[in-house]
DNA sequence: GCCAACGTTGGC
DNA sequence: GCCAACGTTGGC
């Protein structure tokens, strides 16, 4: 059973069309153990929304498969990195990430509005969620194929 | 740039 | 264990 997600990622730091050119990444950089833990559900053939944020029209843009499952974050035990985490070591790496690869483009974005205007969304989906900040979450099949609808997407 | 909401830290 | 203070996220 193909479970759904959602990927937000900033598109100045990485953005879809840099995942298109590149085939496939390793999410990293994850610090936040409710988003890691969902990123420990994952299994490989899961899809995913891409979503953009903090960008002028926030939106769903793309879907990725995830390719891998998850495993330690090595961006954490990492000194130069940005996402360093004293507190990781080998036998406690403590932050995992999974790899994920461009599946295809949503014929169009699914802007962050028009979600939060859809009824049928806006009561239950997470990212709609007053103050919702998790960075990797789930989506229900229901909110998934609500959006690829809206996205003018054929079902896969 | 502002600020609400959140997660984490650390004093007690 | 509580909770105030802080830093961060992310929409607007």
């Amino acid at each position: 059973m193909t479970a759904y997600w959602l990927f937000k990622s900033e598109p100045d730091a990485y953005s879809f069309d840099q995942l298109e050119k590149d085939g496939h990444t390793e999410w990293t950089g994850v610090r936040n153990f409710q988003a890691r833990n969902n990123m420990k559900a994952m299994k490989v053939g899961d899809l995913g929304f891409f979503y953009h944020s903090s960008t002028k029209v926030p939106a769903a843009v793309g879907i990725v498969k995830v390719v891998r499952a998850a495993h330690p974050d090595p961006t954490a035990r990492d000194r130069k990195s940005e996402y360093f985490d004293p507190r990781a070591t080998a036998d406690n790496p403590i932050w995992e990430m999974v790899d994920v690869a461009f599946e295809r483009r949503l014929p169009r974005p699914v802007t962050l509005a028009e979600m939060r205007a859809n009824p049928d969304l806006a009561a239950t989906m997470v990212l709609l969620r007053k103050g919702s900040r998790l960075s990797v979450q789930p989506v229900h099949p229901r909110e998934w194929k609500i959006v690829l609808a809206m996205a003018g997407s054929p079902a896969p």
